[in-house]
DNA sequence: TGTGTTTTCTACGTAACGTAGAAGAGTAAT
DNA sequence: ATTACTCTTCTACGTTACGTAGAAAACACA
């Protein structure tokens, strides 16, 4: 669903419906969508905020409302705010990174504080 | 749903029904469910693997098969696995923890490997 | 063999998602 | 203006999961 359109980075319209067919970098040509059902979708995301759209323009052009990787790490502090001891799911979810996974959180949260550290990685 | 049970720590029957009527620290004494409500949502729960139960007695016995924090913490793996670029996510879920939370991860992986650093944390 | 307890089967309403046809709105050319 | 074509909106249908529960089958014990 959104992965298809996540990964589009600029705004488009439903030339999207051509991106699904010819996957860059994926495998199998998928069944054509109809034009409509992208609309569809589109309007269901906008509806949810994970999509903005700009009318003026006949062909209405479509954007993500926010980067995935904002949108995931959203979720995942979303998953993290369901359970009382925080912690405890830190524990689990870092003893689970590989090593070097774990050095880059280790960097990230090197310098105490200010979004320094950050802009490295930032994009 | 899995909420209230998830929370229960040994293993238990329908008298899961009950300690849903009197929520230890909740506030409102909610409607009572039927009994087989509680199965049926089990049942569906074994399904999925996140509950097991012991047959070999009558009054079959629930446990949960993972704990909350394993859980939560998987389904934040899960989450971070739908994304191609991970650095990136854990940049911005980083960016977004409290300063408390951003020092105990920064302890948690403090010691390079081994389980050691997590014992004071795992239960 | 009853009788009460527990479990399984089956079922219904609700909501979200994937998919799309039919109809309406806009726009450009005749 | 009228037509022809393109987009968009409305409406809709099938599928799946979830919450809830009644009816019926399985058991266990008196």
């Amino acid at each position: 669903m959104d992965i298809l359109w996540d990964s589009t980075e600029p705004l488009s319209a439903n030339e999207l419906r051509d991106l699904l067919l010819n996957p860059e970098a994926s495998a199998a040509s998928k069944k054509p969508l109809a034009t409509t059902t992208i609309l569809t979708v589109l309007s269901r995301l906008e509806i949810k905020g994970f999509v903005s759209r700009d009318r003026s323009n006949r062909p209405h052009v479509y954007t993500y409302a926010m980067s995935r990787a904002d949108h995931t790490a959203e979720l995942m502090h979303q998953v993290l705010g369901t359970v009382p001891d925080r912690t405890a799911v830190l524990a689990r979810f870092i003893g689970d990174v590989s090593p070097q996974e774990a050095e880059t959180m280790r960097q990230l949260l090197g310098a105490p504080a200010g979004p320094t550290s950050l802009s490295a990685v930032q994009e």
